[in-house]
DNA sequence: GGTAGACCTGGACGC
DNA sequence: GCGTCCAGGTCTACC
């Protein structure tokens, strides 16, 4: 089975898979090159499936084994086109990073779109495992959530997809503490498993939803383990960058730019990309930093 | 609204 | 090998 996308504006696959870790993470694995991934998904519709996808003439090529009904398929693409942001307008960001010669590469590259996984209940928890630990203990916690509770691929069980809220919220609060290892935020992850299975939760009309930012962050807010990094985190995935994700790495990456390394806050961070308003989480991502060139030898 | 302490794990470090 | 310290955001209690 093939499925080809088109994106409706200028569009690079291997910078989309290399826009963030998201490719790091269980169930994706990146392709040998870079510039592909597979994945794999259980659909609503029932099958478990997996798939690679490639570039293509200004989009991406699906591949797959499994065999679809026309239900299952549309699920698919419509999943895969979301993952890709195949249809994601950049263009006013465009026109205002042409200004800076720090974000003169962007359009160029075709940067902006950020990797996303196949539902908003995957990338809440995954940035829920991103917060107060090391990226390594990220990727632990994330195989280990796909390895105990992901529904296994038919034909290789060893492969298994994301666990579905409906599968999490039946998982036992110790072994995803003790287990899994997700220490003190495994009562977080399963509190929103079993808010989103049961009804109370609809993370997936984010995705569609004509929102304002300010509401939008409110309610990413009243999540159990979601503060301002993460909230900010993952408004960028949703596609609202009116908020600069400020994590320790953002204070490192500002102070050597503006503030001759000296300790900064939350406030300096905010003020260095105050003028880019709706755009500020992008400015931020994509900036041109000083701090990672000049510390790996750039 | 701001702040201090607790949460949990893994890695670095010293012995 | 063992113990100690620290980094990494968020929550809760308190002022």
């Amino acid at each position: 089975m093939k499925l080809q996308f088109s994106a409706s504006s200028t569009y690079s696959l291997p910078t989309v898979i290399s826009s963030h870790g998201w490719v790091q993470l269980a169930p994706f694995s990146r392709g040998e090159n870079g510039d592909s991934f597979t994945y794999c998904l259980e659909l609503k519709t029932g099958p478990v499936v997996a798939f690679s996808v490639t570039p293509a003439e200004n989009g991406a090529l699906l591949s797959s084994n499994g065999r679809l009904d026309d239900d299952a398929l549309a699920e698919l693409s419509a999943k895969v086109q979301w993952m890709l942001g195949l249809h994601q307008d950049l263009s006013e960001f465009y026109a205002a990073a042409r200004g800076e010669p720090k974000l003169a590469h962007v359009e160029g590259k075709a940067q902006g779109r950020l990797l996303r996984s196949a539902t908003v209940f995957e990338d809440v928890v995954k940035t829920i495992l991103t917060t107060n630990t090391t990226w390594s203990g990220t990727i632990r916690m994330v195989q280990g959530l796909v390895d105990h509770f992901g529904a296994p691929l038919p034909d290789d069980p060893a492969r298994r997809a994301f666990p579905t809220p409906a599968r999490l919220a039946q998982a036992d609060g110790e072994v995803l503490r003790k287990t899994v290892k997700l220490g003190y935020r495994a009562p977080y992850v399963l509190e929103l498993a079993q808010r989103t299975a049961a009804g109370e939760l609809d993370l997936e009309a984010w995705k569609t939803a004509v929102i304002p930012t300010a509401d939008l962050r409110k309610q990413l807010l009243a999540l159990k383990g979601v503060g301002p990094y993460a909230a900010a985190s993952l408004l960028m995935l949703l596609g609202h960058y009116d908020f600069v994700p400020v994590d320790s790495w953002a204070f490192k990456l500002v102070s050597y730019e503006w503030h001759g390394s000296e300790p900064i806050g939350q406030k300096e961070v905010e003020a260095a990309f105050a003028d880019w308003g709706q755009w500020k989480g992008l400015a931020y991502w994509f900036w041109d930093w000083r701090y990672t060139q000049e510390n790996q030898g750039g």
